[in-house]
DNA sequence: TATTGGAATATTGCATACACATTGGCTGCA
DNA sequence: TGCAGCCAATGTGTATGCAATATTCCAATA
């Protein structure tokens, strides 16, 4: 019986209620140190306890929730001093990533991270926001594999996928897709000078930019949370 | 002493069962590509597929295993390259971390790091290894503290646990210890004259010295594999 | 009245049982 | 002989039950 059209079991229970879970602690819904009984989460998934607690055990090593043995698990703080904490940390590692990727890239990347950059002019220009965040993560992608080490880009990506949440909304603030591709732009030009160090130095202040797209959403995690 | 595994319930089973894991897959016991039947380790621990799937869950995070959806897990390829790119990344962080600690610490933190280096030479003298171990986590500890950022010392935190059972072998090569103090003796300087930058360059090269100390062990784990 | 001890409750940690997907092999047909 | 499709076996994903431990509340005592 399958009435509802979900997307079938192609994703796994547990990842489902990861991603559920994720959501709702970024968007606020869930507050912080909010208490995340087992079995209440399961009732209202429609599941048993052990997918959730295989969900909360992935979320405890990504940061957003707490777990304490045998003392269950609580929602992480989430002030929006921890966001920034959670961006200062996403912006070094962008930083480090393309400082190698700077040194180490073979001509060939270099220029498919030209191409990516270039093609991303046409969804600027069509206000195509979900086109160019594919081309955004496709560019910071390249950036990833341009380091030449496999765990980096392993764990690259795995941190900015826990901050794809925070990211959704702030792509929508006006002109910010004109302005992070102009920056994109300026961190071409480091990479094709080779220059590690000025581009890490671009690359923290684009992340900063970018993070600041949220303060209001940020503010509005903290309101919700006292 | 309360430094040895305690057989009691004071440490979950899974998380022993994880630590185990982590040994085994670090030292070369568990070949790369080995299938990690749940149900076998199972058997082997003593212990119900339940805190196995959680201890392969947390290791796949960490990247020691891989996990394919109803496939099961495997060990992760474990080549000297691969070790080496852990220990890239481990370093770059560490760089990170000092850099803003250099910037950011508090006269307090400060002489708190210089005091735990001073603390650290009694250790080198009586050839103490276990203190000196002690002592050279609560001087990375401290580091991580200095960046104000609580997020990052949690990842940075966690990386380095990830890499507690290289590091074990490590310090006991000899006349390590020795040259380890003395570079941490050039860090604690570049710290005290606020020189992020040096800070960073210098830490780089204290990991990579440590992760030299790690060569034939690299190249061991590399011929049990083929 | 405040504090401490203990019992009751609730919730986690672990074990076991079941359902279903994946895989490898086998059979039948081209 | 080679390939397609089916079937069984293996093993993961999920549900449920049990045991151990942390928390809470209440009562007894100082």
């Amino acid at each position: 019986m399958k009435s509802e059209p979900d997307v079938g079991p192609a994703m796994l229970l547990s990842d489902r209620i990861r991603l559920a879970l994720a959501d709702e602690i970024t968007t606020g819904a869930l507050l912080p140190g909010a208490q995340l009984d087992e079995q209440l989460l399961g009732d209202r998934f429609g599941a048993s306890r052990t997918p959730v607690r295989e969900a909360l055990r992935q979320l405890a090593a990504s940061g957003l929730v707490e777990m304490r043995p045998r003392r269950g698990a609580v929602v992480a703080e989430m002030t929006a001093e921890r966001i920034f904490e959670m961006f200062e940390l996403s912006a070094e590692i962008e930083a480090m990533c393309i400082r190698l990727a700077a040194w180490r890239m073979t001509p060939v990347e270099r220029s498919a991270l030209r191409q990516i950059h270039e093609d991303s002019a046409f969804a600027v220009a069509r206000g195509d926001v979900d086109e160019y965040d594919r081309l955004n993560w496709r560019f910071h992608d390249a950036i990833y594999q341009g380091t030449h080490n496999a765990y980096i880009v392993e764990q690259a990506k795995a941190l900015r996928e826990r901050m794809a949440a925070f990211r959704r909304a702030q792509l929508r603030k006006s002109g910010r897709p004109e302005r992070s591709r102009h920056e994109h732009g300026e961190l071409v030009e480091a990479v094709m000078r080779g220059d590690g160090e000025e581009a890490a130095k671009l690359m923290r202040a684009h992340m900063f930019n970018a993070s600041s797209a949220l303060e209001g959403f940020a503010r509005q995690v903290e309101k919700k949370s006292y």
